[in-house]
DNA sequence: AATTGGGTCAACCGCCGAAAC
DNA sequence: AGTTTCGGCGGTTGACCCAAT
């Protein structure tokens, strides 16, 4: 004997997901955290396979996604990162926090695979030879022998790993400063960043809860004001949650009076359907990212910093991406614990590498804070602090004990529904074991 | 106005390793 | 220890949109 099925194979709903279950699974999600996709059709009364629901919150729903126009570093950084890393979407998308793999997977069979194989101007063509170059690293000769092949693999997990602890090096570094580290592209207004219906998740959660940032005109400005809003949604997602599968009375609290949405309407409409598009447009993506913790993608102090010297490796620079690549490991790792690019790496012997765990608790779950770890965090960061620090939680309690998710707030998603703090410290018991 | 064909992208499919029983 | 499912990933499909004819 196995594990038991998760769901009913037999009468799973397929195709297009209706904004009445996205409501369903949102409201889900905001009690239980992602994660538990096992239970969530069950939980929910939805039709829908557990992967279908864990599919549809990665790629759609989870807040802090940005939709469609990509940028043109964006685009780079992608060309580059394929050419490196090959097909593997979900490793490229970790260098891209806010944009899902099976987005940059569509963007790239879409439109950069045939950009790249059409003969191109001048400018565009010095990428392309450019691209090319790295794309012929690739162990594309069969007559390569395997070892040549096994030290590639070998050398380009390592190169991964490097560039990955030295962007989380950067990121710390940087973030220090609090910097507003959200990547809008200069060229977009806020609302031009999000024309496309059902454009960013923030804009998706808005839609779904039409009071979601209800009151508060401008952007969340102080963690009070934060507090109000998440309070006025969490209470409306509670009396929901309560009926999910409501009638059309329900479904017209939810929508607004226009709320008879054909989910394939909703492109032609860019929106207009939904009476709340203002309030949307006061939510940035950044504010409701620290309201949910996505289990997939490491939060790590979210966005990219300013252009770094890996970015510029990663963009253009071919003289600094040669002296990258001569480095020697030790070299590299130097370069990211230097503590003029991370003044912090010099405190630290752990490594600044730090995977985020993939399931979180059960509500209730969650160990109380330790007494240690506050100290030491206060030590660090004074009494406001707000986020937790992975790096103090790991020096205090090694690899083996349960580890801290990321962001007071953003993981604590018991705080989120019931608005109550899950410890008197005020920070989460987002553990896992 | 109708048809066609290419572009786009959400969602499904199948595989694999890990986890649960 | 063996079986079954879950969760994650990359590849693919098909519905929809829109411009060209």
């Amino acid at each position: 004997m196995g594990r038991p099925p998760c769901c009913d194979k037999i009468d799973v709903k397929k195709g297009p997901w209706t904004p009445e279950e996205d409501i369903i699974l949102v409201s889900y999600i905001q009690r239980n955290g992602p994660g538990n996709w096992r239970s969530a059709p069950t939980n929910t009364g939805l039709q829908r396979c557990s992967k279908s629901c864990r599919l549809r919150w990665t790629n759609y729903l989870r807040p802090g996604i940005r939709r469609g126009n990509f940028t043109e570093q964006e685009e780079k950084m992608i060309i580059h990162l394929q050419a490196l890393l090959g097909n593997r979407w979900a490793a490229i998308a970790s260098y891209l926090p806010q944009r899902t793999d099976n987005d940059i997977k569509n963007y790239w069979n879409t439109h950069l695979k045939k950009k790249l194989e059409k003969p191109l101007g001048n400018s565009d063509q010095e990428n392309h030879h450019h691209h090319e170059r790295h794309v012929n690293l690739k162990p594309r000769c069969p007559s390569r022998s395997s070892e040549a092949a096994m030290a590639r693999g070998k050398w380009e997990r390592r190169l991964q790993t490097d560039i990955h602890m030295a962007k989380q090096a950067l990121c710390e570094a940087l973030s220090i400063d609090n910097k507003p580290i959200i990547n809008i592209p200069d060229n977009l207004t806020p609302s031009q960043s999000t024309t496309a219906a059902y454009a960013s998740s923030a804009e998706n959660i808005a839609r779904l809860l039409p009071n979601w940032m209800n009151g508060s005109k401008k952007l969340s400005q102080t963690s009070s004001e934060s507090i109000g809003t998440m309070k006025t949604c969490s209470s409306l997602v509670k009396k929901q949650f309560q009926s999910p599968l409501s009638e059309d009375n329900e479904s017209s609290l939810k929508f607004g009076s226009n709320c008879k949405v054909n989910p394939h309407d909703q492109k032609k409409n860019h929106c207009s359907n939904y009476s709340y598009s203002d309030v949307t447009r006061s939510v940035s993506a950044e504010t409701s990212a620290t309201m949910f913790q996505d289990e997939s993608k490491p939060n790590m102090k979210d966005q990219m910093p300013p252009l770094s010297f890996l970015e510029k490796w990663l963009f253009d620079d071919a003289t600094t991406q040669e002296d990258l690549m001569n480095m020697t490991l030790q070299e590299r790792e130097d370069l990211c614990t230097s503590p003029s690019i991370n003044p912090r790496a010099t405190t630290s012997a752990l490594p600044l590498h730090y995977t985020l765990p993939k399931k979180l608790p059960p509500l209730g779950q969650g160990e109380p804070p330790n007494e240690e770890y506050l100290q030491e965090t206060i030590k660090e960061y004074g009494l406001n602090f707000t986020q937790d620090d992975a790096r103090v939680w790991e020096r205090l309690h090694g690899n083996g004990g349960p580890k801290r998710v990321f962001g007071i707030g953003s993981s604590d998603l018991d705080f989120v529904v019931t608005k109550t703090s899950s410890s008197s410290y005020g920070i989460t018991p987002s553990f896992v074991n």
